[in-house]
DNA sequence: CGATTAGTTGACTCTATTCAAGCAGCGTGG
DNA sequence: CCACGCTGCTTGAATAGAGTCAACTAATCG
C-alpha cells in the first residue's frame, strides 16, 4: 500500500482530502503546518507529498526547500495544493522543483490523477534504474567496445607492466592474452587467461589503483581499447553494467581459489592436469574433441606453477598413459575424464 | 552546453522562444510539428524537451507519449507550452506525466525559470544516483547490519559448509572467522579471513551458487543475519553499495593473487613469514606493537598452505633468530621489517 | 587425576627443483 | 644451399627442501 503525506492547515480540506485517498486504498498520514509535515516525511519515508502553500510556521515552499535538502525525500513526488487564484504562487512552486499541482477547489478526480499520474512517473523511473530493458541488458558492456581505436599486439609482445598506472579497459576482439606476476626470483605465475571477448584490466580501473600484473599477448592479439572515463561513466550509472562487472568478479575469485588449492597442496600430477584442463575449458569453447592446445611449455608451466623440466616430465609421463597425445608440441587431450578424475 | 528540444508549430512563437534560449547559452533544436520533435529527441538527445500541445501530424500528448515510452528519453525533463485557457489540456499534460507547463503568453523569465527549474531538479537526480551524500556511504551496508538477529557460534563452530545453499549474508559483530576449502586428501586451505565488521558469504549470494568453501569461527563470534532479499535488494538498486561490493570483491581478488604467487613459488619461509605478516595486518589494525597473534599451529599451517609440523620448524628457526617471540603459543611479531624483507 | 588434544622434535622419505647437457627445428647470413 | 647459432624441447643426475610418520611433552578439560 503507497504512503501519502498530506499537509493542510484546513481541517475540513485536510480531512476530505484524506478520505478521498484513503477510499483509493493509500495510506495517509496528514499534518496540519509544514513543521510537522516535515518531520513526518522523514519520519515516515512517504510514497509522495502533497503540501498546501499558505500554511502557519512552515509554508509549502518551506516544506519542500527542506524536503529536496534531504536524502530520503528528495526524490519523493511533490504535490503542491493551491487556490485558483494563486497563479504566482503555482508558478514559484513548481519553479522549484514540485512535481505537479492542484487547484482549490479540486474533485476527487482531479486529485486522484495527479497523485497516480506522479506514482506512476516514478515507479517508471525507479524501474528504469533498477531494471533497465533486457535488450540492453548485454549490449551496455559491449557497445562500449564499438567504435574504439583497435590496437594490434604481435605474440609475446606486452600490453601492459605491473607498476603502470591504468588508462583504459581493453577487450580482446580476437588473440589470446596472459596475465602474470613476477615473484623476486623473477619466476612467473600465470594468474589468469584471456580470449577474444573477454575485458581486460578492470580490476585495476575499479580499485584505482597501478597494475599488480603483467599482460601479455600469447598470440598476435588484436584489443579495442576503452577510455578509462568511459569505463566508469558506465560502471557508476548503469546497475546492469555493475551487475555484470560484480558477475565477473565473484567468478574470478571462484577461480583463484580452486586455483589456490591446486597450487598449494596438489601434486605435480594434479598441477599439470589442472593446467590442462583449464586451458582447454577456456579455449575450446565449442568442445573440440581434437582441440589442439597450442602452448610453449614455458608458458604452460607458468599456469601450472612448477619448473618448465618438472611440467615436461609429467607431459611425458601423461603421453605414455595415453592420457594426451603430442604433435610437434602442440598437446590434444585423449582422456579428459581420466584427467579430470585426477583432480578428486 | 544543454541542449534544449522546442516543439512548436507557430512559427513567430518558436522562432521568439528559440532567440531567448540561445540567449540564455542553449542549444536549441526546433520542430515544427510532433512527429521531427521525437525523431530530433531520439537523434539528439536533448537534456530537455519543451513541446506545444496543440500541433498538426502528431500533438504533445503524442509527443509526450512516444518519449515515455523510449528508454532513451524517458527521463528528460518535459514541459508542455498551452494557452492559458486550456486549463483541461493542461492538467491532461501534467497528468501523462510531463514536468512542467508553460502558458502562453509568457515572458522570457517564465520561460527559463521553467527550464532552469527543470534542469535543476534533473541535475540533482542524476547526481543522486551517481554520487549519494557522503553521509549514506558508509552506512548503506552497515544499515542493513542493524536490527538483525544475532547468532552466536563457539570457537571452532562451523556458521557454513561447502556445498550449502546461502541464503543469507553475515555480518561479523564480533569474533574472527576463516574460510577454507578442502582437497580430496582432506587438506584445507585458508583462502580468506574475516574479522568484526566484515561481510561473510556473499559472493556465493551475487553468483548464486552454493558455497564453495566452509566458514568457522575461530574463536567464540557473533554474527548478524541478513536475508539474502535485503542484500539484493540493496545491491541492484543502490549505486553506492554496488560500488562498494565491487571493491571489496577487487581488493579481495588483488590479495588471492599474490597468495597464488606466494604458494606458487614460495620457500617455507616466505610463506610462513607471509601468512604471519597477513594475520598480522588483518587483526592488529591499531598497528600495537606488541600485538598476539593468537592462533593454533594448525591454523597456521592452513593459512601458510604447509603442514603442520613444518610450519612448526619454521616458527622455531623465527625464534632463534628473534624475528618473533612465543609466549605460551601465541605469536609475537619482533622485527616485521625483517619479516617483510623475507617476501622480496 | 586420567585422558585427550595441541605443540614440538627427530629421522626418514620422496618429490620437485636445479644444473647440465644433448637434441630438434628454424631462420639468417655467408 | 649449408653452416651457424638460436631458441625451445627433452632427458639425466644430483640435491635440497618439505612432507610424513612416530614418539614425546605440555596443556587443557571433564
Amino acid at each position: 500500500m503507497k504512503k501519502v503525506l498530506l499537509i493542510e492547515d484546513n481541517e475540513n480540506i485536510r480531512n476530505n482530502t484524506a478520505e478521498i485517498l484513503e477510499l483509493a486504498n493509500y495510506k495517509v498520514f496528514t499534518a496540519d503546518n509544514g513543521k510537522k509535515g516535515v518531520e513526518l516525511a522523514l519520519k515516515e519515508n512517504p510514497d509522495l507529498i502533497i503540501s498546501d502553500i499558505i500554511m502557519p510556521v512552515l509554508d509549502g515552499y518551506g516544506v519542500l526547500h527542506a524536503l529536496q535538502k534531504n536524502q530520503k525525500t528528495m526524490n519523493t513526488p511533490f504535490i503542491f495544493l493551491t487556490a485558483k487564484i494563486g497563479k504566482l504562487d503555482l508558478r514559484k512552486g513548481m519553479e522549484l522543483g514540485a512535481d505537479d499541482y492542484i487547484t482549490k477547489p479540486f474533485t476527487g478526480t482531479d486529485l486522484l490523477n495527479a497523485v497516480e499520474g506522479r506514482l506512476k512517473k516514478k515507479e517508471l523511473l525507479n524501474r528504469q534504474l533498477s531494471e533497465p530493458d533486457e535488450e540492453d541488458e548485454q549490449d551496455m558492456l559491449t557497445n562500449l567496445t564499438e567504435g574504439r581505436n583497435i590496437n594490434k599486439y604481435k605474440k609475446n609482445q606486452v600490453i601492459y607492466f605491473e607498476g603502470n598506472r591504468p588508462a583504459r579497459l581493453f577487450y580482446i576482439q580476437n588473440g589470446k592474452v596472459k596475465i602474470y606476476k613476477t615473484n623476486d626470483n623473477g619466476k612467473e605465475l600465470v594468474v589468469e587467461l584471456f580470449k577474444s571477448g573477454d575485458f581486460l584490466g578492470y580490476a585495476a580501473l575499479l580499485e584505482g589503483t597501478n597494475y599488480k600484473e603483467t599482460a601479455e599477448a600469447m598470440e598476435d592479439t588484436e584489443i579495442a581499447v576503452i577510455p578509462k572515463e568511459d569505463f566508469e561513466e558506465l560502471v557508476n550509472h548503469d546497475f546492469k553494467a555493475a551487475r555484470e562487472i560484480i558477475r565477473m568478479l565473484t567468478k574470478n575469485i571462484a577461480e583463484k581459489e580452486d586455483h589456490l588449492l591446486s597450487l598449494a597442496y596438489d601434486s605435480l600430477r594434479k598441477k599439470v592436469a589442472d593446467a590442462l584442463l583449464t586451458l582447454d575449458s577456456k579455449y575450446n569453447t565449442e568442445g573440440t574433441r581434437d582441440f589442439c592446445i597450442d602452448i610453449s611449455r614455458e608458458n604452460l608451466a607458468t599456469i601450472a606453477g612448477t619448473a618448465t623440466e618438472s611440467l615436461i616430465r609429467t607431459l611425458t609421463d601423461f603421453k605414455n598413459e595415453s592420457l594426451i597425445e603430442m604433435k610437434r608440441g602442440s598437446i590434444v587431450l585423449r582422456n579428459k575424464n581420466k584427467l579430470r578424475s585426477m583432480l578428486c
